[in-house]
DNA sequence: GCTTAAAGCTAAACACATTAGCTATCTGGA
DNA sequence: TCCAGATAGCTAATGTGTTTAGCTTTAAGC
């Protein structure tokens, strides 16, 4: 019998395309071995087990957007480089379904899981994203887990059908980009009683 | 033998509660049989399959939790309606977490599934809090979009502990909240030939 | 060529959800 | 009160998925 010359990154690899096909829930180490033309058992040695492929898979997730992400933005700032990268993401997701299900699902094992290095890979190109507005440090902590709630939960909403019939949802998400740009260039610290709103800033 | 006097109401409340303990993951037939003193087939005299059942757990949630928003929401306006909302909703998510994930799992199985009329409810839900704000009526739908979206992804973020460590994670909860009051009372929609937040042209 | 690590295989165990068919319990009407 | 039908719950069995045990064969280094 030939061998297949399978390894743990390559069948990586698979499952992700596999899970961006058929969808997350869909995966099963059935249907990898089959799509590799092995039997079931034969992944065992290269993988550990089901939640380890997933791990796996959000890994290499991680690794991947977070240099999607940190592309777009390459040689822009501010508005420019948000709205780059929050296109980038958005595209990434929508091409990548399983892998991104995957990145949502692991759970991350013990303290050197190579998991953490990833996704603080991912959330620094995020914070690469707003250091062109010069916040406040005490407020960059929030505005970055205000980006990533958004920007996740918008991709969680469109890829379940959240957003009935799909309608301007393109609109929408140009929308919220220019919302959150326009918040962080005029928002400053709601902790004093009274907000210091500028005006609308009229766009040129 | 005693009947343990089950219906699907009560087993899917049982069910909705089980998983909030042990996390929606690990719900199934077998524990939940176990947790009402029953053997696993006879729940298939309430429930047609585990499918159905999270289905239902999703339409409880969906219900339940358009109606927390609503009471918390009640006899407030504006800024103080978003607050009063927000807040409310991620106690919910917070006690509830089981209930949440099934109900983003959730499928909508056909054109009159009930699921379809309670998430409908949970969405008026939202709007209800945009009222206040008197968004021009082309606003509204990117506005409760994103609404959906910044809510969603923080509940889902904090709920898989992707912030490190929850350090300050109220604060960033109150801030984002009047990021985005501030934003929906100050925010003018761009005029589309000079948006700096449409799909980035190539550099240079 | 020979040795050895391991890739892949078959067979089997295990853990689920689910179905089939039986029995005992409740309910409603004569 | 008694009977008849409906049905909640049971046991037994099926099916499908992951996972483990142990064997065989391939490939690579001496």
């Amino acid at each position: 019998m030939a061998r297949a010359g399978l390894a743990p990154a390559s069948v990586t690899e698979a499952a992700a395309t596999l899970a961006d096909e058929i969808g997350f829930g869909a995966l099963g180490m059935r249907l990898l071995a089959e799509r590799l033309g092995v039997k079931t058992p034969s992944l065992y040695k290269h993988v550990d087990s089901l939640a380890d492929l997933v791990h796996r898979i959000a890994v290499l997730t991680a690794t991947e957007f977070s240099d999607t992400i940190r592309d777009a933005a390459q040689g822009r700032a501010g508005s420019d480089a948000l709205a780059a990268a929050a296109h980038a993401m958005r595209a990434y997701v929508r091409q990548h379904p399983g892998r991104y299900a995957a990145l949502d699902r692991a759970v991350v094992t013990g303290p050197d899981d190579p998991l953490i290095r990833a996704r603080g890979r991912l959330l620094s190109s995020f914070a690469a994203v707003l250091r062109g507005y010069h916040l406040d440090p005490q407020q960059e902590v929030h505005a970055l887990r205000m980006l990533r709630s958004m920007m996740n939960g918008f991709a969680n909403l469109e890829g379940d059908g959240g957003f009935q019939l799909d309608a301007g949802v393109d609109d929408s998400f140009a929308w919220m980009i220019a919302f959150i740009d326009n918040g962080l260039r005029t928002f400053t610290s709601p902790t004093r009683t009274e907000r210091a709103v500028d005006a609308p800033r009229p766009l040129p």
